[in-house]
DNA sequence: ACCTCATAGGTAGCATCACAAAGTATTGCG
DNA sequence: CGCAATACTTTGTGATGCTACCTATGAGGT
């Protein structure tokens, strides 16, 4: 698998993330993994990308953070709030309608003449 | 149409534009149009945007300019050198790659177990 | 005891790049 | 003449993902 040109996922990374937690919580770390598992291995992100994205979403009020101690280790579990799960929905609508874009234009083979 | 947000090309740019040019020249305010019309309107960008990246993939060797003068205006016809050819190519099938794994993130409803 | 790996989290600084905003010129229309 | 459309250019800024580094615990191997 290649290694991803990393500006691809700009503006991506939320609507991701937001995604992985719709079903249910998972701390930063599973969100790397279950990423990584769901993306057939293309989308493996480092940690100094995931964490700080969360941070954002939680400022940002789409996500929230508990903590909790699972064998000795802190782990924070991030869960959607109701913000979150409506701006999932957008962002959806978003990515529908910006991959049929950029689909339908590289998929083309003869355009309609410009005039 | 919504106003696309305008991260979300990041690292696309390239790919697009390569694609526009590949069934032959056209000059850079055509290749805005041309986007245009064939995304449906999705992708409306601005000169700011398309000039400078012409201009990069001139510069890496990807696309080669030639001045014309129509109807007293100047204009600059680029068309896809072999190397730019060869990139589409690649780009295609990152392309390929990326969306397939984002929409298969946001589409899948449950995920396997984490373990 | 020691080492290493996997797990789990964090930050600082950097580089990229699309965009906004402004400018230059020409043609053509009212 | 004024204004829109055509055509190209440049400066500066903001957003954001990544690299590189750091802390800490638990488990397994030697």
């Amino acid at each position: 698998m290649l290694p991803m040109r990393p500006e691809l996922l700009k503006g991506h990374l939320d609507t991701l993330l937001l995604a992985v937690l719709e079903p249910g919580p998972q701390h930063g770390y599973a969100v790397i993994e279950t990423l990584r598992n769901g993306s057939d291995g293309a989308l493996d992100l480092p940690t100094g990308t995931v964490y700080p994205a969360l941070h954002r979403l939680e400022r940002a009020g789409l996500i929230a953070g508990d903590w909790q101690t699972v064998g000795g280790r802190r782990r924070r579990a991030y869960r959607l709030t109701p913000a979150g799960q409506a701006a999932l929905g957008e962002q959806r609508a978003v990515w529908e309608q910006f991959s049929t874009a950029v689909t339908a234009v590289l998929t083309r083979r003869a355009w309609p003449a410009t005039a």
